[in-house]
DNA sequence: TATGAATGAGTATTCATTCAT
DNA sequence: TATGAATGAATACTCATTCAT
């Protein structure tokens, strides 16, 4: 019964003072990972960042201690989402073929929204401090070791044939960043993933049936 | 009659100095390059390469007029040497599939002997200055095209399937780095292009011969 | 025999640089005591040294890592220069009356002509860096070691009567400062340690011989 | 009728406002304090303040307008209690032997209650504004006119012999700030105070009468 | 009164580049 | 050529102060 108005204040200001605070925040995230990914870590500066979002440059302050941290904050956020984007798919139990081809979907789509990110980590300005370098590479290797998890998983069930896993898990990690930055198209991330899964599934190698048909219908 | 050393060094000059100076640069490029990729453009002083180079600092801008100068001409000169590697293979006429293989492997090895030059053009510092970036850009582009134009061979002649070349050219193009950064080995550079050929050639789907084999033997 | 135009050269040049630098390090102590001692350790901006010394900011730090280690400088430089005058004082082997009047005219005439340091210390700026604060305190125990133990000797000599010599030592540390800063005289040093020493020897000298010589003479 | 209570305390509050806002100042006052002697002026933020007070930034400001005002109003609080304790013991007729070690005993136990404020005056951080300056200036010539004025009594009424009543001075302001703060004991401040007082005494009594007594009782 | 988010002037420090020797 | 002292623009970060709530 105490102070019920003073109650609902302050449950009104926790949560407006939350979202508020929690929107700003994203927002530095954003404008700073849209200007880093630009321009790299050392050729934005914090003036910028803040003239960009509109505030003075010590407000950057108040929601990240450093430049640096900054920096690492736009990783961490990114991981998150992705990781739990991708966990629910992962938790499925589809056939490895159809797994390869969702999660690498899931990859492009996110990829595609966020290519600041996927740029900012392809840069790998790994030195900043040990935390960001730790960081890129627990990602790189969480990430290398899905695809092969998958690949493992596709061999037993009998769907992909006996590849070196490490290495072939290597070559799709590496075309994810080329694929998303150079190919030029309007297809979804969707449509792109289908292709780059043809690719990889079927090899570029003539296959049998198709020389048939090439002799055949004199292609 | 007064040093004759001197004298002679003198006369001998004529010669020795252009080359001193070519060795000088080439030492300033080769020990920057290793820095910059180390650290980051940033990250390195030239106070820095200097000292590794055992110059003082005003010397560096004897060979190089700028940082972004020296920069650029660590590319320039990669470049060179790739290029010229590649195209007596480029020019032979050997059937897609030997070229692709060739290329992979020259590439391979180039990188392997030039770790330091694909960690430098990975990170695409691509800002410092226009120059810069067009330099990137066209490198990039020569590499692609390299692919594509022998994917295009290949289903010429016949032996490779019907993909999107320009897609296909991306993908090798990208597992280059990652393949070449993580994948821990002892293999050669050949052994290397081997395998990766081998995967993006025959792809990771089970064959019709390895099915039947499986069923044939009971694997 | 070899090369000694070069040798003679590098000579000439050893001495040449090493005094002009100590002379603009020297320069750079003096003005920055001076601003330091005036305006104290904050309020005096590192531009504003440069400017004073007629150099750009940079320089500054071709000569001092940071602020902090050149506000420790002057403290060491001064420190060292007292001590080298104390010590051949020290040595010697006179009854305490007049070594604790020699001790008082030697700190006398250099707080005289360094009257910056004095003020330094005093400020007492003790929290910027831990070397700092460990060193004034060093000196400052070793200051009042020194009276103590004229104060000790005298007393086993017997001109001094028996004091607390902590307490004693105290004191006369405390009244330097006070004496030096606001004693407004023409004296020289030599005369105000006189006076000062006078006042205090009156207090911790034994003084039956004094009274009689009063007594017979009608002082 | 609404809100009887909120009327109650809006009653009370003409005297409990003052009351709350008296004992509030009173409080950030001694909590800076002690964070500035602890750390000087320069290196305790108002945040810091607050906080340990347990209020928000602003809210100092509603108490102070500005943290050099906050520092002299420290000065000026602390002078205004020495200067209430003081006065009365100056006002008596005592004479000067007894009304100096009087005073010392109360400064001593001043300082000793308020070792802070001495740490703070001694630091001497007088350029921050003029009025700082003007203050302890006027504090300092206040306290060493009142020696002052105890040794001339002294010397008027025959129990000081003739020295220098400024240097002397001097000297006693002077050790009011070595002895409380390096002075090592349990002693208490009247302790200290006769001490101190002993030492000084006997180097500026005139010492006929307790030369005489020695001689007559054999002292 | 009280809050605390926002401000932006101020400062130490770095480093590419120049230039007298 | 080579040096390295000197420069000064650039930049991350701090903190006293303000003000809307």
């Amino acid at each position: 019964m105490a102070t019920p108005k003073s109650m609902v204040r302050q449950k009104v200001q926790g949560v407006s003072y939350r979202s508020r605070r929690e929107r700003r925040r994203e927002q530095i995230i954003k404008i700073a990972s849209g200007l880093i990914s630009e321009k790299g870590y050392h050729d934005v500066t914090v003036e910028e960042i803040a003239d960009k979002v509109g505030v003075a440059k010590g407000t950057i302050y108040l929601y990240f201690p450093s430049k640096e941290k900054l920096y690492l904050e736009i990783l961490e956020d990114s991981y998150e989402a992705i990781e739990s984007i991708l966990e629910k798919e992962i938790a499925k139990s589809d056939p490895a073929p159809i797994k390869l081809k969702k999660v690498l979907t899931l990859i492009f789509e996110f990829y595609k929204r966020n290519l600041d990110i996927l740029r900012i980590l392809s840069r790998d300005e790994t030195h900043l401090i040990r935390e960001h370098y730790e960081f890129t590479e627990h990602w790189r290797l969480r990430r290398i070791k899905l695809y092969e998890r998958i690949l493992e998983k596709g061999q037993k069930e009998g769907s992909f044939r006996s590849t070196n896993t490490k290495l072939t898990a290597l070559i799709m990690f590496g075309l994810v960043r080329s694929v998303m930055f150079f190919y030029r198209t309007d297809k979804t991330a969707g449509e792109i993933a289908d292709e780059v899964f043809t690719v990889i599934y079927r090899g570029i190698l003539v296959s049998q049936v198709e020389e048939e048909e090439g002799l055949l219908y004199g292609n």
